[in-house]
DNA sequence: CGCCGATAGATCGCTTTACGATCTATTCGA
DNA sequence: TCGAATAGATCGTAAAGCGATCTATCGGCG
């Protein structure tokens, strides 16, 4: 049975909010932890899943995608691959098809990283999973 | 049967993993979007959840405890608090046991923001739920 | 074939916000 | 009662995204 939107939220609904949004923000700062301890901002990790992730479906993303992808703006997106570029995470291409387009691809060094936290990750999500499983069930009906 | 750890990602797992925090970003598009479309920002969004899931507990929480919620440091926690203040969200009370402590309470005007904000969300998570259940379950096995 | 609107991205200056370091006030136990 | 520990406040700094604006390239159409 699915709950009125309009029906003003219990204590218990609130507490429930409230530990939800805990507990990924608990994941959040596990992800970015990792990362900065590989030497990596959260934010470059997240570039190189992104475009990891394109790259597996056989494809080189362009900037404008990756900006989707992270939820930013172009030129935010643009001046993320540049400080990923400094550090060698990944490499700036000039689309050959339409000069216009940047194209971002990930470098070995990138990869390797990305490898590393990925495992990690594979990990602690088994146990982000249950805990999402049991804030997530009771939420409604 | 659980995955070995050091196994090397395949690619499918790689997309999975992107497609996850994608829907991650994009659920916390949505709600920063929501905050925001109420003249809050969604860090302020967060205090009022997190205080007021406390409130709904019977307690009255303490700075250093809305600081490890949020998982910010004490003095970025005081901060918050401050503006959101400004902003009549929240009440700053010393706690009577013990002078040292700041204690955070919501105004009415803040729950009303924040039930608003609520009401939103249950109705987004519904969504969000099976969108992680099908994400999370193929992470492994 | 050359122009023009549309599209992709780059650049500039600004603002927000969290942070480390440091300082103050309060509490509590020997 | 005094000193260490704890809670928080203050100060200056830095990272990072953003809006506004500018440049380069593409594609269609007369």
């Amino acid at each position: 049975m699915t709950t009125d939107d309009e029906r003003p939220l219990t204590d218990e609904e609130y507490r429930s909010l409230a530990e939800f949004r805990s507990a990924l923000r608990r994941f959040l700062a596990f992800s970015g932890d990792a990362a900065r301890a590989q030497g990596i901002t959260p934010a470059q990790h997240q570039l190189l899943l992104t475009v990891r992730g394109a790259e597996a479906a056989g494809r080189t993303p362009s900037l404008t995608e990756v900006a989707e992808h992270l939820q930013v703006r172009l030129h935010s997106a643009g001046e993320l691959v540049n400080r990923a570029v400094e550090h060698g995470l990944v490499e700036r291409l000039v689309d050959p098809d339409d000069a216009r387009r940047a194209l971002v691809a990930t470098t070995a060094d990138g990869r390797d990283h990305l490898e590393r936290l990925s495992k990690l990750h594979r990990r602690e999500l088994r146990r982000f999973r249950t805990e999402m499983y049991q804030l997530l069930e009771p939420i409604d009906d």
